[in-house]
DNA sequence: GTCCCTTTGAAGTCT
DNA sequence: AGACTTCAAAGGGAC
């Protein structure tokens, strides 16, 4: 077991404790003491990384070895990220929908190997771009060129459905921002070897000299960015030089930093979309910066929320509507899954003839479940990061501020009273019938199989407690199977349960589970049989029915819900 | 044109 | 403190 840093209270509401990689960012943010984390983390990545590959190999010592799927390739098989790409196209021609190496979908991870696509300046030469963009990784649409000179060079991005990245103002990886302070952490392979001066001697892998990740690359004010040293200063040649131009008054320039590289996409993500961003100073920070998560005031907004501004002035109804109009919408950081989700959708929506996002969501969902502890960690530690980026550029930022401004979604009954409601009204209440969007053995959906990382999880009362998935992992046993076949009104159940489960730390479970409703009691012998089902359960749906009994137990309680959508 | 659906997680509000 | 709600992304579908 990894010494992992101490559960420093992440004040981010992060899974901290659970998360491997720190970096120092946090410490500075919180000052607590939380010890060199950094320093260890080429140690602590290796060290998961040998337990995540124990996991599995306990794991395929159980019951089910002959009928699960082969263990994927580790990430050490592909030296080079060539490699791996050769790879997954080969299993990509093959048909299979199958389970990437332990960082699929990561664009960024290309980068090292662009080592010779980097321009002279650190960036990277279109070039490499175009080896994504044949690759139709959905995040690689984006050619790296045009994060470099906003170049609006011909996406392929049209090309690929709908591909998140083609919303992206710049052209940026959703991702890329985190890319920049997470390379090395994630990175399988490594970073060019002439940027980076460093190479850790236990991994191989190139090591940025600086070992503050996070802080060095927010501009955490127009004055004092400029003394920060670059999170990719690895990447640039100069050590010692600030990596952004920084104009005495701070950013003018929207992006400053792109033309030096690519990892300034931070400040963007798809939810940087054209339509979003006003022209005007509206989406850019204080210090002039960007970010994704500014959208323009454009964006809808009910009229009787402008007075319920979260800072509660006390300026009239009048100005304040008009301050909250020019003040920009501020979306919230993406979490871990929504990263996720981001990121593996095109893939999903390619591999898969799907398009309808709630059914790509179901698929993602399962997907999610299915990852090691490991996998999830990295989109933990992205979305902390997201977040830390967030809270640095928006300080007075708080999600009450969006509270709202959505519209809301029907509140017909208290909570309470849906569960006592859910049951008899469970097919007819609901304005939609309740699709189940994946397929039985539908190919593309094989999330907790193809890796078997549902049995890396064993969600055990301390693996709860000890890393970032095994919440998720619990709760994937105990929700994922019903929340695939429940209509909403049993999703909120669902919810509320696992919400209860996840609260109670696994530990006081079953308090959660004395629940009023049959429903929230059911998941506990479903999730009981799914666990023990999954062992033998081929790779697709099934994960989650994994027996007709289990379907017959789904049937029986929620009736109509299976319903099949009609295949394309 | 707007909202729903669907997913998980973070963070808010409410009790 | 715990329960509950909202929002974040995405895009087809329903209205």
């Amino acid at each position: 077991m990894p010494q992992l840093p101490p559960a420093g209270g992440d004040d981010l509401g992060a899974p901290d404790e659970l998360i491997p990689f720190q970096d120092e960012g946090d410490e500075q943010d919180k000052g607590a003491g939380r010890g060199s984390a950094h320093g260890d983390l080429d140690e602590l990545k290796s060290s998961l990384v040998h337990e995540s590959e124990n996991r599995r190999a306990s794991a395929s010592g159980s019951d089910s070895e002959a009928e699960r799927p082969p263990p994927p390739q580790p990430r050490e098989s592909f030296q080079k990220p060539r490699d791996y790409l050769a790879e997954v196209v080969r299993r990509q021609q093959d048909g299979g929908f199958f389970k990437g190496p332990p960082y699929p979908g990561y664009p960024f991870l290309m980068i090292p190997e662009l080592g010779s696509t980097y321009l002279p300046n650190g960036a990277l030469s279109p070039g490499g771009a175009r080896t994504y963009l044949q690759m139709k990784w959905p995040l690689l649409d984006v050619p790296a060129g045009a994060t470099l000179k906003d170049s609006r060079s011909p996406s392929p991005a049209h090309l690929s459905n709908k591909v998140p990245v083609v919303q992206h103002a710049h052209h940026m990886h959703p991702l890329t921002p985190l890319i920049t302070y997470s390379s090395d952490h994630f990175s399988p392979g490594s970073p060019p070897s002439h940027l980076s001066p460093e190479i850790d001697p236990k991994t191989g892998i190139p090591r940025p000299p600086h070992p503050s990740e996070l802080s060095p690359y927010y501009p955490l004010s127009p004055g004092a960015v400029g003394q920060i040293p670059h999170a990719l200063g690895w990447l640039v040649p100069q050590q010692g030089q600030p990596v952004y131009s920084i104009p005495p008054g701070g950013f003018r320039h929207p992006y400053p930093a792109l033309a030096m590289n690519a990892s300034m996409s931070s400040l963007m993500s798809s939810r940087f979309s054209p339509h979003m961003v006003s022209p005007a100073a509206h989406g850019l920070h204080p210090s002039g910066i960007p970010h994704p998560t500014i959208v323009s005031p454009i964006v809808k907004q009910e009229p009787t929320q402008a007075s319920m501004s979260p800072g509660g002035n006390s300026k009239s109804p009048g100005s304040v509507k008009k301050e909250e109009e020019k003040k920009p919408h501020i979306k919230k950081p993406l979490n871990a899954f929504m990263l996720y989700m981001k990121e593996m959708r095109a893939k999903v929506v390619a591999e898969c003839t799907l398009k309808e996002s709630a059914a790509i969501n179901q698929i993602l969902g399962r997907r999610w479940h299915s990852l090691s502890r490991e996998e999830q960690a990295k989109y933990y530690e992205l979305a902390r990061k997201e977040r830390q980026l967030h809270s640095q550029l928006y300080p007075t930022w708080s999600a009450r501020d969006n509270y709202g401004k959505k519209k809301k979604r029907k509140r017909e009954k208290q909570p309470q009273q849906q569960i006592q409601d859910t049951e008899s009204s469970l097919a007819s209440k609901s304005k939609k019938p309740y699709v189940q969007y994946l397929p039985i053995e539908k190919p593309c959906d094989s999330p907790a199989s193809s890796h078997g990382s549902m049995l890396d999880s064993p969600a055990t009362p301390s693996t709860a407690l000890a890393s970032p998935a095994a919440p998720a992992a619990t709760h994937s046993e105990q929700a994922q199977p019903l929340s695939l076949t429940t209509k909403p009104e049993a999703r909120a159940q669902l919810s509320l349960h696992s919400a209860a489960f996840l609260s109670s730390k696994a530990a006081s479970s079953s308090s959660s589970l004395s629940s009023p409703s049959p429903l929230l009691s059911r998941p506990i012998p479903f999730a009981t049989m799914t666990h023990t089902a999954l062992l033998t359960s081929p790779p697709s749906f099934p994960a989650a029915i994994p027996s007709p009994q289990a379907a017959l137990a789904v049937l029986q309680a929620q009736p109509l819900s299976l319903v099949t959508k009609p295949a394309d």
